[in-house]
RNA sequence: GGGCCUAUAGCUCAGUUGGUUAGAGCGCACCCCUGAUAAGGGUGAGGUGACUGGUUCGACUCCAGUUAGGCCCA
């Protein structure tokens, strides 16, 4: 049977929307809530396949909560401000943008997230998810905007939010610091010097055979012009430092780079040798002298260092380089960057203050060259940062910027407290957030764009300090909520401040700030601007679920700012998943070609077989997609659909309300197949609770392959065909097959949601109540419990389908012999010697035949002749001769019997009757 | 380089606190059926448990290292 999923889903897409049974059915009154709270992909692109892992597991496991009879919301979400989007719209306009203005600039960045918003929800609602994509949440609406200038407010006044000096890229041209989006590489021509640091103090015992008046530091640099703007060495804790007598002179230098150092200073051979070792560590908090200014360099250890180039030491300027300012916030340096806007020094370097720290090079070159501090000079060419605008070579440079400070008012503490309290899944994720929750450095919120929710504070012109005033929050808040974010471009400071506000310094000037917020703050605080504000959510979520990368991402940030404003996390438990790899565990880039989109997979697989996959994969590690699995996948699909199929076909005749029969009145298989099916229904139902979906996909394979397909119903075919098809053997089968397709439609539901609900529309009106108009509509019963689970019975089973499984291999004996084609066409004599065994066998022997497929089933005693085939499985201690059937054939059941007749000729005993029977209503 | 994670048949997964010949489904090969038929059934072949070493009477399982791969940092 052709499925067809890429042109019928869309119908069933239609179907769902025009029921718009979202609101009834995901936001059912009076019933638990199961909030999962949507992590918000960003407005830009398309969807890949980690989008769509994402949203699909995050589909099943809301689809399951509703079929449980919850209430379980699901509020789609996008992330629509920020660089890549403010990046494209720049691009697009080219030199347009110069003439327009940022609130223009906002203008067409919303137009463009809307446009991407769009495509990605109609590629959402494709992979089957259903959710309130009528009314998602963005973080562009106004509403949200608001809770975010909120939320920033109170993380003011409450004093966690500082301002500070920090380094960033800068184009010295553009005059405008850049984001690492804007950051090009291009070859580049630098200047690379070997400089001696005088040494001043050393730990004691450090260098004993060193005098210390002629030993210095060696580092090595390729941007001379930050030399004015050094305070200090980094050093590896765990390299080995050697000092090096060249002449008079000693060198501190790394053992390992010692033959190249001295290589690059022409040092010949037999010219210098080491005097004294130690390792990195020892040499914390020495202290050098700058080459040229009268301050002191202070010795760090970092395990940044490295040992590929240069000296093993490094010159270290914190306000010129993203590692040299981590570290020197560990060792209490200032963040020192003597250069302006345009790229020069500022009169803190006296010696070259207005000189650009292009032309600056040379000079200080020459510098050092002059006072002998100079051991070795070459240009080299590398890779070098350049500005995505201007092309030109861009510098680290420090500026002021806004943080949140982590550890005020122990915020980091609490949130490692509340991370023990939140459930982690897979439970490694709590080491990991962690680590790095306890190891963050700082938290830099501004940055110097257009595309975002402005930084709402104010700060002193004269002394910098941040306005902490509860009167001016209120006010900040009251403008945004009337006028909009446009309201704090277009006002300034004066306005929301109180009337004649002085800062602690005396100045009554104040600067307002534009810089935009770091988007990570916008998303974090989705519980409060999402959670906190709609009526059908709840605060906390029960549920965050998004990939392993957003430990560092939205977790970490929903956290710093949960626990700040709210006191605690705002998730109960964490879900993540892994990365989507290409089918050799590759991946996926661009550059490989080796990208997979989903959306074609749809076109040729459609979706339901997407969802099929991704129930199928552990998604706690990395998931490999490719086409040997979605193939795979296509065959497990299909038998699934056969098989409900089958069921369908076969009650085309049953009206549960007329013939359903009672379980007391079902044949020994028949209890059996009810109570396997409960049985794997109710391993489903807590398989599908614990998020364990590959489970639900192996037990359904497994019930579908083999406990249905090739166990009950290879045996059911024979009553379902010949029987009458009033008799209570056949209406039994069919109340079976009746509770199976009713609990497994839906138990497929969250996964195979489109053919589920093909199924239930498929369905008579006699099977389903009105109001169930989707699948969806319905409930997860756990049903009837008419039939105890007999574990006697279940026992007996397992013996005769390993005795039918000894019989299958016996009369392939016969087949491979060309003796018999159907097994029909056999008959079969067992020898056993377990009690056991022969107990169950012989309270069965009469339906035997039936249930091995056979035309004759004898159970003797004593030794089994030579010619017996053993069963595989030993502890049945069975043997079985079988042989080709010597009865005849009935035309109508196909089984063969000693004798036919006598109610009808050629057929048997069975099938007579039911054609006489027939005859004779026909006759009337 | 650091944090976290992964490695069991062609594919997807199981393997209970270390304990006999490591399991399942799918796929594959061969056969059968033709009343689930662009279906269904049967039988069978397939594993140096990534690699190396250690602990142990005994290791897929515990420990260390190596290799390959992933995310996040640097």
């Amino acid at each position: 049977m052709k499925a067809n999923l890429p042109q019928t889903e869309p119908e069933r897409q239609k179907l769902w929307e025009s029921f718009g049974f979202y609101k009834a059915v995901f936001q059912r009154e009076n019933a638990l809530k199961y909030v999962l709270h949507d992590g918000p992909p960003f407005a830009n692109g398309d969807i890949h396949m980690g989008t769509a892992l994402n949203k699909i597991l995050k589909d099943i496991i809301v689809k399951y909560q509703g079929l449980t009879g919850h209430n379980a919301p699901y509020v789609p979400g996008w992330d629509c401000h920020g660089m890549p989007i403010e990046h494209k719209v720049m691009e697009n306009l080219g030199s347009k943008s110069k003439t327009m203005s940022k609130v223009e600039i906002r203008q067409e960045c919303k137009k463009y997230a809307e446009k991407y918003l769009n495509r990605q929800r109609d590629e959402f609602k494709r992979l089957g998810v259903l959710g309130n994509f009528e009314h998602p949440y963005m973080t562009m609406d106004p509403t949200y905007e608001l809770a975010i200038v909120k939320a920033f407010q109170q993380m003011l006044t409450e004093g966690y939010v500082t301002r500070r000096l920090r380094p960033i890229h800068w184009c010295p041209v553009c005059q405008t610091a850049l984001a690492e989006a804007e950051v090009e590489y291009a070859d580049h021509d630098s200047l690379a010097v070997t400089v001696a640091f005088p040494a001043r103090q050393l730990p004691a015992g450090v260098f004993p055979n060193t005098p210390l008046d002629h030993l210095s530091f060696l580092i090595w640099t390729t941007t001379p012009w930050t030399l004015p703007a050094n305070l200090g060495i980094s050093v590896h804790p765990d390299f080995e430092y050697v000092t090096v007598q060249v002449g008079e002179n000693y060198y501190v230098v790394a053992k390992s780079l010692l033959h190249q150092v001295a290589t690059m200073c022409g040092w010949k051979e037999g010219e210098y040798k080491v005097v004294d070792e130690v390792i990195g560590q020892k040499l914390d908090r020495a202290l050098a002298r700058h080459p040229f200014i009268d301050q002191d360099s202070l010795i760090m250890v970092g395990a940044h260092v490295t040992a590929e180039a240069g000296t093993g030491l490094v010159h270290t300027a914190p306000g010129h380089g993203r590692e040299d300012y981590e570290i020197g916030l560990k060792y209490d340096l200032p963040v020192y960057s003597p250069v302006n806007e345009a790229g020069r020094y500022d009169s803190r370097v006296k010696e070259f203050e207005g000189v650009s720290v292009w032309e600056a090079n040379p000079k200080i070159v020459e510098k050092l060259k002059g006072i002998g501090k100079l051991l070795s000079l070459e240009t080299i060419h590398h890779s070098y940062p350049h500005c995505w605008r201007s092309k030109n070579p861009i510098i680290f440079r420090a500026t002021a910027q806004w943080f949140v400070e982590l550890d005020h008012k122990d915020l980091r503490k609490k949130c490692l407290e509340e991370i023990n309290r939140v459930q982690w899944v897979p439970a490694w994720g709590k080491d990991r957030i962690h680590n790095m929750v306890e190891g963050r450095a700082d938290w830099c919120i501004s940055r110097q764009r257009s595309w975002g929710v402005p930084i709402t504070a104010v700060y002193c012109k004269t002394c910098g300090k941040v306005v902490h005033d509860e009167q001016l929050s209120k006010a900040t808040i009251d403008l945004i909520q009337t006028k909009g974010l446009d309201g704090w471009f277009e006002h300034q400071a004066q306005d929301v401040l109180p009337k004649n506000y002085k800062c602690s310094c005396g100045s009554t000037e104040f600067v307002k700030e534009e810089d935009i917020l770091d988007v990570w703050f916008e998303s974090g605080v989705s519980h409060i601007a999402v959670l906190g504000t709609r009526k059908e959510l709840t605060w906390p979520a029960d549920l965050y679920l998004e990939g392993g990368d957003q430990h560092r991402g939205w977790f970490q940030h929903a956290l710093w700012t949960g626990v700040a404003l709210k006191g605690h996390a705002p998730f109960k438990t964490v879900l993540t998943h892994g990365w989507v790899l290409d089918a050799r565990g590759k991946a996926m880039h661009k550059s490989a070609g080796n990208v997979i989109d989903p959306m074609d997979l749809m076109k040729q697989y459609g979706a339901d077989v997407l969802r099929l996959f991704v129930s199928s994969e552990d998604y706690t590690e990395d998931v490999s997609v490719g086409t040997e699995m979605l193939t795979r996948m296509s065959e497990a699909y299909r038998r699934i659909r056969n098989t409900f199929r089958f069921i369908l076909g076969n009650l085309s005749d049953f009206d549960p309300a007329q013939n359903r029969v009672d379980p007391q009145n079902f044949l020994p298989i028949d209890r059996w197949a009810f109570i396997e099916s409960q049985k794997t229904l109710s391993s489903l139902s807590e398989a599908y609770s614990q998020f364990q979906f590959t489970k639900v996909f192996h037990e359904l394979d497994y019930f579908f392959s083999v406990t249905l397909s090739a166990g009950y119903f290879d045996i059911l075919k024979d009553r379902l065909y010949t029987f009458e098809a009033n008799s209570q053997g056949r209406r039994a089968a069919q109340t079976v097959l009746y509770d199976i397709l009713k609990s497994y439609v839906i138990a497929v539901a969250p996964i195979l949601s489109f053919t589920a609900e093909e199924i239930w529309q498929s369905l008579p009106e006699t099977f389903k109540s009105a109001h169930e108009k989707s699948v969806f509509d319905s409930l997860w019963e756990h049903a009837a419990q008419t039939v105890a689970v007999d574990e006697v019975l279940a026992q007996d089973w397992q013996s005769i389908f390993s005795a039918k499984k000894a019989v299958s291999k016996a009369l392939e004996g016969l087949r491979q012999a060309k003796m018999i084609g159907s097994s029909l066409e056999a008959e079969v004599v067992l020898y056993t010697e377990s009690d056991h065994l022969k107990k169950v066998l012989r309270k069965n022997l009469s339906d035997l035949r039936y249930y091995f497929l056979v035309s004759k089933v004898e159970i003797k005693d004593g030794q089994a002749p030579a010619n017996a085939i053993p069963a595989e499985d030993a502890a049945l201690k069975l043997k079985i001769v079988a042989n080709k059937s010597a009865g005849h054939k009935c035309a109508r059941c196909w089984n063969y019997y000693d004798q036919l007749g006598p109610e009808v000729a050629d057929l048997c005993h069975r099938c007579g009757p039911v054609v006489q029977k027939l005859q004779t209503v026909s006759e009337d």
